[in-house]
RNA sequence: GGGCCAUUAGCUCAGCGGUAGAGCACCCGCCUUUUAAGCGGGGUGCCGAUGGUUCGAGUCCAUCAUGGCCCA
């Protein structure tokens, strides 16, 4: 016997068993969904429903219990006038967590709550654990990551989350669709982990003997199919980055990202303005969004920031005005702020400047605002400025302190790609584990010709976590990563 | 990697050196419009793990495990 079973439990699917029911049938043929029953008229007869058992309450000769589903939940009545002796039947073997059937019609009770009376029950399956406290849930975070589906069956709001989060993709989808995007797949499993800043998780191929990286990012993937003569192409890409765990950071996220020929990185800043918006609005039914204290407005204007200017005004130092990393440093020293950094003095200017924006600016950017002009160097794959090469025509969202989308022009030179690609493969040299490596076969597809092109990405998880101003990200991620119960645990 | 907090019944939580507690759930009885139904009766436990201190340890100490938050 496995630990943590009823044993009032195991005796009724026994006494099932005695009695010739199945306790885990086949099929049930239902007419209507749960909800949809919840609104059908009064007297509408024959309607066959199926759910899991959440609330009984006997009264006797009548009771009322709830059958609920992701979606929500109907109230059915059982009399024992109508069902003889399948009335104690019922309560013979029937266990809240049950699965059951039920065919009837629809009235209204008194206090007012659409009811299917029952006239015939099915048996759909034992639970032979209890589930969570119906009042309060199940609260322990731990158990909500490990047991996600005692969390959905006893959480309403977690329910919520996740409906959402399911529309928000489908929005998205539509969204682009609408505008002459096609939905494309590429390659998880890299030879190069290209595309973003960041260490990739390793795995090993057998058949080949070759190690291979989950991607970090789809980028160079999607710009080789606008070498292929996509147009405007996107994908919604499961990503793999090997870092920190943190509230605002997984290891294991989604993000939507897109590319388009003949654009630049400000018709990207209109384009995902609208998307921003008609996703609120679809979602929410307004473009007030409550988060944290704030009121949200995303149909407002949306202030566009230099890194120049932002910094200018949280730090009073002109990054302009120190052309080296160590000049720029000390400026910030005298202006009383000590970055924090594992090794603040080896830092290039561009990171430096990454540091600093962490440090004092972002967390301070509530209302939905674009942060444009970035350094060069934080940007190996975006296109130089034409008239400043110091930064990029690059953009990024932040909400309430949190970057959502990241854009920009994109580099489609073969030869400035080379050369930037080699400088990432120095710093990489020198023990940077994030730059890029050189990536020979990404720089063969640009040598056949690249258009204008301008991409973008949207870190699903973190704009879920900002729209519904959840505390934790992974509680917009149904099964995040933990570690093991018990790592060496039997097979028992 | 560092600091803080949590881990007690299936779930939600009390208990902080002297015989393991409550509510829900569960079992028995009553109850035909309830909905955290109600009323009466019943306590189901490896108190995260391992050591230690003590006459005596959920309780104090140490280490470990898992998780959360903050910092790096």
């Amino acid at each position: 016997m496995h630990v943590g079973l009823q044993d009032y439990r195991s005796d009724k699917l026994a006494r099932l068993k005695a009695l010739n029911m199945q306790a885990y049938p086949e099929r049930y043929a239902v007419t209507h969904t749960l909800v949809q029953a919840s609104a059908l008229p009064d007297g509408t007869a024959a309607v066959r429903v199926a759910g899991r058992i959440v609330a009984i309450r006997k009264m006797g000769k009548l009771t009322f219990a709830h059958l609920q589903d992701i979606e929500g939940r109907v109230q059915i009545a059982l009399k024992q006038d109508h069902l003889q002796e399948s009335y104690a039947l019922f309560h013979e073997v029937v266990d809240i967590g049950d699965f059951v059937g039920v065919c009837g019609a629809t009235f209204t009770t008194k206090t007012g709550e659409k009811t299917v009376q029952v006239s015939e029950w099915t048996y759909l399956g034992k639970a032979l654990r209890e589930l969570p406290e119906k009042w309060h849930g199940l609260k322990d975070v731990e158990a909500i990551y490990r047991q996600r589906y005692l969390d959905l069956i006893s959480n309403e709001a977690s329910r919520r989350v996740f409906l959402l989060r399911s529309r928000m993709l489908a929005e998205i989808r539509a969204f682009f669709a609408r505008r002459g995007f096609i939905e494309v797949e590429t390659q998880i499993l890299t030879n190069k982990p290209s595309g973003a800043l960041a260490s990739p998780f390793v795995t090993h191929h057998n058949a080949l003997d070759i190690d291979l990286y989950l991607r970090i990012a789809p980028e160079t993937y999607l710009k080789r199919l606008i070498v292929g003569g996509f147009t405007h192409v996107f994908e919604i890409a499961r990503c793999f980055r090997n870092e920190g765990i943190s509230p605002t950071h997984l290891q294991d996220f989604t993000m939507a990202e897109g590319y388009s020929a003949y654009y630049n990185y400000q018709d990207n800043m209109v384009l995902l303005r609208e998307l921003v918006i008609h996703l609120v609005r679809e979602l929410f039914g307004s473009t007030l969004v409550r988060i944290g204290e704030q009121e949200i407005d995303f149909s407002a204007e949306w202030p566009v920031v230099t890194f120049r200017d932002l910094i200018l005004k949280d730090a009073n130092v002109d990054i302009d005005a120190y052309p080296t990393a160590r000049e720029l440093l000390a400026a910030v020293r005298r202006q009383g702020i000590y970055l924090e950094h594992e090794d603040l003095a080896q830092l290039g200017k561009g990171n430096l400047i990454d540091v600093l924006y962490k440090k004092i600016s972002r967390s301070r950017i509530i209302e939905p605002t674009y942060l444009t002009c970035h350094p060069v160097e934080l940007s190996p794959l975006a296109r130089k400025n034409d008239h400043n090469p110091a930064i990029t025509d690059r953009f990024q969202l932040v909400v309430n302190g949190a970057e959502i989308i990241n854009g920009y022009s994109e580099l489609v030179d073969p030869l400035e790609q080379r050369a930037r690609l080699e400088e990432q493969a120095r710093l990489r040299s020198l023990g940077d584990a994030e730059a890029m490596p050189m990536d020979e076969d990404y720089l063969l597809a640009m040598e056949y010709g690249m258009p204008p092109i301008s991409g973008w990405g949207i870190g699903i998880d973190r704009l879920l976590q900002v729209l519904l101003d959840l505390p934790n990200i992974r509680d917009g991620v149904l099964f995040p990563t933990m570690r093991p119960v018990d790592s060496h645990e039997s097979s028992a």
